[in-house]
DNA sequence: GGTTGTATGTTATAACATCACAAGATACAG
DNA sequence: CTGTATCTTGTGATGTTATAACATACAACC
């Protein structure tokens, strides 16, 4: 069962941006792979908001950057960026959102809002592991996604 | 967390078929919606296999049968099916999948191998309530879909 | 027999994703 | 240095998934 929620709750994103970044720099280092220009900026306009963005977005940003305009640019940044595990993908959305705590192993579990669009990211402690084991499969990965209204966006409702 | 896996048993596929058809026809009779003959034809092709299809391929089978053959036409009989919940829908695979236990309500969790492509269904038991309920965030639906190995693609991988 | 609602048919296009191949960048062995 | 191996990026073309928009069919009902 989950616990363990980033939440919708405001904080300091200049931090949390500064942050991240910090934290993936130190994973590329350690892990001898290269966090390039193209790739850094990619995870820095995802990390700009907490909410999924497309693949076509990201692109449409980098190339009012001068940094690329085809989509394999950004699909192989993002590609990168999840494999490294700096940035999650939404299958839900087909969409894409920064890590709010890269580095560290961990099995998200996404809060989306249908209203706003924010996406806040949860732990998820091994919620198929016992359904798994009974049945003999031998799970690799999990996706928990969940959709629903935030906070914020069920007080505009009540209005 | 989920419990009563369907699993990757061997069973009575015909029954299963013919059990999951007329459970469909009965709450459509209860709502008072139609089963067409297209969203019949779709849901039959769905249950032929535990495996997930593409709108796509369900439209060749719907073509090859002169039942239409303009993507809208696969997409609304696929959206129909899961609306009344008796097809879900595979976010990760982009793919359909008819129900094990149609009519129940129920929030479903998959178990994908993702070497022979066979999905099993099982039930996940209110997984993200407590993650929800502590960050305010009203929950409207779930999705859990894992993947890795199934039993039998395990054993022909030891080989 | 016209109105309404539900379902279907059809064209076009939007949105998401990858292939294949060329070219630059870097590193390091000889 | 220079060749070569590896990683990364550039680019054109294409493949795949999904929906918008508009037209038609048909049955139920008054």
């Amino acid at each position: 069962m989950p616990h363990d929620t980033l939440g919708f709750d405001s904080h300091d994103h200049t931090r949390c941006v500064r942050s991240a970044l910090k934290a993936a720099e130190a994973a590329c280092q350690e892990r001898a792979v290269q966090l390039t220009p193209v790739r850094r900026r990619v995870l820095e306009i995802l990390l700009e908001s907490h909410a999924a963005m497309g693949a076509y977005d990201v692109l449409a940003r980098l190339d009012g950057e001068g940094l690329g305009s085809k989509p394999p640019v950004a699909y192989r940044a993002l590609g990168f960026l999840v494999e490294q595990g700096f940035v999650h993908r939404i299958e839900r959305l087909n969409a894409f959102i920064a890590c709010v705590h890269p580095g560290a192993t961990h099995e998200p579990a996404f809060m989306i809002c249908r209203s706003c669009g924010t996406v806040a990211e949860a732990q998820a402690n091994a919620a198929m592991d016992q359904t798994a084991a009974q049945s003999g499969f031998r799970l690799e990965q999990t996706m928990i996604e969940a959709e629903g209204l935030c906070p914020s966006c069920q007080k505009e409702d009540a209005v």
